[in-house]
Formats: structure tokens, sequence, C-alpha cells
DNA sequence: CTTTTATCTCAACCTCTCTTGAGTTATTGA
DNA sequence: TCAATAACTCAAGAGAGGTTGAGATAAAAG
């Protein structure tokens, strides 16, 4: 990720509704939902959540695929990780002390993917 | 970090100028830089860099103290830590996806990625 | 005490972002 | 085909964000 995606992705991030939609979508694992059901778990108009979800789409951080009627989005892992990766390399760089107290908070290591 | 404080941290994040500045102050360690120096490396008037600090300050992303006639500006490694560990609670439950190929990002742990 | 240096503050302006409400397109089923 | 459902698009308006230039404040030097 170079630092145009991150900035567009910090962009994205940086609205309380749209870092609402992103956690939603990754705990949905990566089936994904449809866009109606993730307008109900945020109680926004469909206008709204229509303009926030383009706007994740754009910045590359969820995805968009049609499933009859609904459209489901589903969070893009590696745009994720991609962008943690990046604020590391960037804060990092002789200063562990960024870093390191970081790695300690991801306790995911031995927990299996979800279906 | 709370939501709140994530949300402040990335906003500030999200913008070229501030970017580069806390890439800046994070590589010139923690004695930091005049605010002239920075501007200087920013190529912006005064009154702009001035604008950027005093947001940057307000997110708790940067420190300042007076000395003499400078002010000079650090990083806050504590937050920047802090906003990457948000991040990773926040995407990592459930998926190592997220939180995996990030880790590996990090070059300056002794903290070997977990498999 | 006055000047110089370093930085901040303020007001004006423009742009971008977000929300709302009305209207539109796509898909399914009667 | 017609109606119902799911979601998108568009225009308008309020508000937040970013830049500029002029002026203010703080500290050191003369």
């Amino acid at each position: 990720m170079d630092e145009m995606q991150a900035l567009d992705a910090l962009g994205a991030l940086s609205q309380e509704t749209r870092l609402r939609i992103v956690r939603l979508l990754v705990t949905a694992g990566p089936g994904g939902m449809a866009a109606g059901a993730i307008g109900d778990a945020m109680g926004a108009t469909s206008s709204r959540l229509s303009f926030h979800l383009t706007h994740l789409e754009a910045a590359g951080l969820v995805q968009s695929r049609r499933e009859g009627r609904s459209i489901r989005y589903s969070a893009v892992y590696e745009a994720l990780s991609g962008l943690i990766a990046f604020l590391m390399r960037d804060c990092c760089q002789g200063h562990p002390k960024v870093c390191t107290p970081a790695l300690s908070a991801c306790a995911c290591s031995p927990v299996e993917p979800a279906e």
C-alpha cells in the first residue's frame, strides 16, 4: 500500500458510521452482509448508507456483489492488513516503542478463521 | 484507545501534510523538531503549519514544548501504537487474515509473527 | 527599550463532506 | 405485464476542513 492508498483508507475510516460498518463487516466474515442488513444495524437511511458504502468501496476497504435483489458487502482483509502494515512501516523505523506495544495487542494468532 | 480517540487520530492522519509531519517526527526521534524546521521540510507557510500541528496535537499524536524562541514538536509513540492496536483489536477478531500479514510487516520487533 | 526571530491567532474564502428527500434502476414473484 | 422489494443516484443545503495573508505574542539580542 502506497501513501495515496493509505490516505484514502485513513480518510474512509475516520468517519464514525464507516468505521462501524467496517467493524461490522469484519466480524460478519467473508460472506459479508446485504446492504439492507447493514442499514438496519446502523440505523441509517438507504441513501446515507449507500453514500458511505460507496466511499468505503472506493477506498478499497470493502467489496460488493449482487445476490438476487440484494447487494452483499464484505470486508477486504488485505486492505485492512495493508493499512496496518503501512502504519507500522512508517512509524516503526528505528522506534520499536511504536511497534512492539501494537504487536502484543493482537490476540488472534491462535484463533482459527471463521467460516 | 477508545473509538472517539481512534476517529480523531484517523482523521488527523488522513491528510497528506499531517501524515508526513508525523512520519518526519517519528524518524526525528524523541527529541522532535522545532516548528520552523518542520515547516522547512514540508514547504509550508507558518500559519498552515501551525494549523496542522495544532490539529495533530489535539488528536494526541504529537506533543510540544517551548525551548527558547522555538517550539519543539515530537511524536507521541503511545498514541501511534494505540491506534495500530485499536485497528487490530477491531479488525482481528476471528480473522487472522487481517492481523497476521500486518505482523510480518514490522521488522523492528523480536516478536515472531504468529502462524 | 527596541528590534529581530520564531511561532501563533484570526478572519475570509473556497472546497469537500455529510445528510436529506425525491426519484430511478434492477430483480423477483403474482 | 404489474406491483413489490432492494438498493442506487441526484440535487440542494448545512457544516467542517484547509489555505492565505495580516497581525499578535513570546523570547532573545543589541
